[in-house]
DNA sequence: TATAAACTTGTATTCATTATAAACAAAGTT
DNA sequence: AACTTTGTTTATAATGAATACAAGTTTATA
């Protein structure tokens, strides 16, 4: 569970004021479990903030990134990019076809970040630890063994 | 080290044709250490092959990305998707700054792989297990404690 | 209440990626 | 060999997430 507080003590501690839509994309980031987008977070509070601004979206999403306060996990098969506010070393498991995302808890992961920090020489400011495929339903919905030529749902990337 | 073959072979499988295209792209992605874009790759190749076009790229990397042969690593502050074509579990660590990517060695990834592959109920495709920071050159080069208002290079995300 | 600095918003722009359609090439058929 | 089918490449157009920009709004400080 990622506290509210700690992105919005980030905020601050960088000097930078805490708004309304500020806050709230905070809250959202650390309440949500479903790892949003740019837009998803703009659909959720636009109700709230009439006026909300897409730009203001993207430009707080930028400044928590570079504070260290989010990671960004990247395009997951719907062309757009997925922001954690959960910066604990875990797992995240990505499906392509259904584009939810769950977290996965390994005790590897707390070792490999530490290991990386100390031995690495990056001065580390985030992480991607990403696992791509099928969730459990969408193996259902596929017809199993899928074939080379099934054209499924359009591409993926980054 | 990754065999050429091993990515030709794939293709093969999947009951496609070997082109020149296709099989220059496989060697390049299977030689380089540099964990190419689709850019790259296609300035690299155009020397050899003057027509060839961009989508080709596209079309060939989306292909390998389906088939599991390679990983799409993502944005790494360059704004656009980098390929690696060494599927075996490793860690990438981009710099923010420079935009270079290269693999650290790490014995957990490997526990992790297996844990997920085990555990987790996914059918998992690929991964993309990718640390982003500042690597030692570009700190130096950096005035070191950089304070919240450094307008550094443009942003980065996924 | 001024004045400046930080922030938000709406819109325009960019550019990596994807889609489309026409040319090309390989393999199979008669 | 000529015809046909199917897969591939190429050139170009279209898409759309992310970014840049300029104008308006809020907050801080004097
Ligand atoms: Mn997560
Ligand atoms: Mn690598
Ligand atoms: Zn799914
Ligand atoms: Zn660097």
């Amino acid at each position: 569970m990622v506290e509210t507080a700690i992105l919005l003590d980030s905020l601050r501690k960088a000097g930078l004021r805490i708004t309304p839509q500020r806050q709230a994309i905070c809250e959202l980031l650390a309440t949500s479990h479903e790892h949003p987008t740019a837009t998803m977070i703009y659909e959720t509070l636009k109700s709230r903030f009439p006026s909300l601004s897409l730009a203001t979206v993207y430009n707080t999403l930028e400044v928590l990134v570079r504070l260290g306060a989010v990671n960004v996990l990247g395009n997951a098969g719907d062309g757009m990019a997925h922001y954690d506010a959960d910066t604990e070393p875990h797992i995240n498991l990505a499906c392509v076809s259904c584009h939810k995302i769950v977290d996965f808890p390994s005790q590897y992961v707390q070792f490999l970040d530490e290991e990386i920090s100390a031995a690495s020489g990056y001065r580390v400011l985030g992480a991607r630890v990403l696992y791509y495929g099928l969730c459990p339903e969408c193996q259902q919905k596929t017809p199993m063994a899928r074939r080379r030529s099934d054209h499924d749902d359009r591409g993926n990337n980054a």
